[in-house]
DNA sequence: AAAGCGGGGCC
DNA sequence: GGCCCAGCTTT
C-alpha cells in the first residue's frame, strides 16, 4: 500500500468493509462504548489520553456516577474532581476538564459544540480528542490519529521515517482522513484503534489475524517489527528525595502542591530533595529543608521505608520518614496551603501515588503514646487565634 | 522541535 | 530496567 493508491476508491471501500466486519466480531465491550452521549465520550477520551484502556475502566464508571453530566461537573469542587482522578496521573487533565465544563456552561449553553474550531478552544481538547468526540458522538467526518492508529497506519504504509516528525504526522493524518467513510465514522475510527490495540500491537503483531493484511506494506516485506521506527530516548535522571510524616497529637501535616511543582493541585506529605551527603547529616538536612518548605520544625526522624518510583524523566528514590512536631517557626507566610489532618481525613484528599502509600502507613501505625505526650508538653493546647 | 506532565502494565 | 499507553500545552 502506498500513498499514491489513496485515490483508489475501490481499495478503500474494501479496506473499510474488512475492518468493519472484523470490528463487529472483535470489539471489546467497554463502558464508554455503551453510550454515545457527547459528555461521556468526552470524559472517556480525556481519561484515555496516554492511559491504557484497562487502567481507565474503573475510573470512568465512578466519574460518571459522581458527575453524570456537564452541569454537575461544572458545579463540582476541583478537589472533588481531582479525588476522582487520584491514581490516574496527568492531573492537569482533570483540572482542565473541570474548567472546560465551566466554559461549556458559560459560553456554549451547556452543550458541547459540534464545530471543530469551537471544540478545540476547550482546554485539554487537541486534534485527536476533537476528532474522536466529533466522530463518535456526532458522527462527523473527522479523522483521528493516536498511538494505536499511528502504528497501524505507519505499518500499512511501510513508513520508514519518524512518525513523530512534522512530515510523519502530516502523512499519517492525511491517510487517516483519506480512509474515512461517509457515515458511521465514529465506529470506523474506533475500529482502527481497536485493530491497532488488539492485532497491530507494538511487539509481536498478530499479522495472521489481521483483516487488512492484504494491503499492509510492512507485512508484505516482513518489516512489522521495525516499523514504526523507535525514536525513544529515555535519559532518566536519578534523584533522591525525602517525604516526612510529621505527627502532632494524632494528626499529620499535609501540604497542597503549588502550580509550579509536580502534582499541582494534589496533596502530599512534605517532600524535599535530598543531597547525597553522609547519613549522619541527614536529620539536620531534613529538619532544615522541611522547615524552609513548611515553616514547621520537626525532629526525631525515624526511617520507615524506601520507595522507588518514576515521574517524567526522573527516577526517584524516596526515603520516607516519620518525625515528631517540635514547633511552628515560620519566618514567612506559605503560599501553598497546608493542614494538620486526622488520619481518617486522608482518604478525602487527592494524593499522589506515594502520598497514598504513606497515608496507608499513617493509618496502619498510630503514633506511640509517649510521642503524643511529649508533643503536648512542647506545644500546650491553646485557643486558635482569630484571623 | 523539545520538554513537562504520572502511573501502571508488560516483557 | 526499559518500553508503552485512545495527547495536550508550553517553551
Amino acid at each position: 500500500m502506498s500513498v499514491s493508491s489513496l485515490t483508489d476508491t475501490r481499495w478503500r471501500s474494501n479496506f473499510r468493509r474488512r475492518l468493519r466486519a472484523w470490528y463487529k466480531r472483535q470489539a471489546r465491550d467497554l463502558p464508554w462504548r455503551r453510550s454515545r452521549e457527547p459528555y461521556q465520550v468526552w470524559i472517556s477520551e480525556i481519561m484515555l489520553q496516554q492511559t491504557q484502556v484497562s487502567t481507565v475502566r474503573p475510573y470512568f464508571q465512578r466519574f460518571i456516577r459522581s458527575f453524570p453530566n456537564i452541569a454537575s461537573l461544572a458545579a463540582a469542587d476541583e478537589q472533588d474532581v481531582l479525588r476522582h482522578w487520584e491514581g490516574l496521573g496527568y492531573y492537569r487533565r482533570a483540572r482542565q476538564l473541570h474548567r472546560a465544563a465551566q466554559q461549556v456552561v458559560a459560553e456554549f449553553g451547556g452543550q458541547l459544540p459540534r464545530e471543530p474550531d469551537r471544540l478545540r478552544t476547550l482546554p485539554g481538547i487537541g486534534p485527536y480528542t476533537a476528532g474522536a468526540i466529533l466522530s463518535i458522538a456526532f458522527d462527523a467526518r473527522e479523522p483521528i490519529l493516536e498511538a494505536n492508529t499511528t502504528r497501524l497506519l505507519a505499518r500499512l504504509l511501510a513508513y520508514r521515517g519518524d512518525v513523530g516528525s512534522a512530515a510523519g504526522q502530516r502523512t499519517l493524518w492525511a491517510l487517516a482522513a483519506a480512509l474515512l467513510p461517509r457515515k458511521d465514522v465514529g465506529r470506523f475510527n474506533q475500529a482502527l484503534m481497536e485493530l491497532g490495540s488488539l492485532v497491530c500491537k507494538p511487539r509481536a503483531p498478530a499479522c495472521n489475524a489481521c483483516p487488512v493484511r492484504t494491503w499492509c506494506g510492512s507485512a508484505a516485506h516482513g518489516l512489522q517489527d521495525q516499523i514504526p521506527k523507535a525514536a525513544r530516548k529515555t535519559a532518566y535522571e536519578e534523584i533522591r528525595e525525602a517525604a516526612v510524616i510529621i505527627r502532632r497529637r494524632g494528626r499529620v501535616l499535609l501540604r497542597r502542591c503549588g502550580p509550579d511543582e509536580r502534582w499541582s493541585g494534589l496533596w502530599d506529605f512534605p517532600r524535599v530533595p535530598l543531597s547525597a551527603g553522609d547519613p549522619a547529616a541527614l536529620a539536620g538536612e531534613l529538619t532544615r529543608k522541611v522547615h524552609r518548605l513548611t515553616g514547621v520544625i520537626a525532629a526525631e526522624h525515624r526511617h520507615l521505608k524506601t520507595i522507588k518510583h518514576g515521574v517524567t524523566r526522573f527516577r526517584i528514590t524516596l526515603e520516607c520518614f516519620e518525625a515528631a512536631y517540635v514547633e511552628n517557626a515560620a519566618s514567612q507566610p506559605h503560599i501553598s496551603p497546608q493542614k494538620w489532618l486526622w488520619p481518617k481525613q486522608l482518604p478525602s484528599y487527592p494524593l499522589n501515588s506515594t502520598g497514598r502509600k504513606l497515608a496507608g502507613l499513617v493509618a496502619g501505625h498510630p503514633p506511640p503514646a509517649g510521642q503524643a505526650a511529649r508533643g503536648q508538653r512542647t506545644n500546650p493546647r491553646r485557643r486558635a487565634y482569630a484571623p
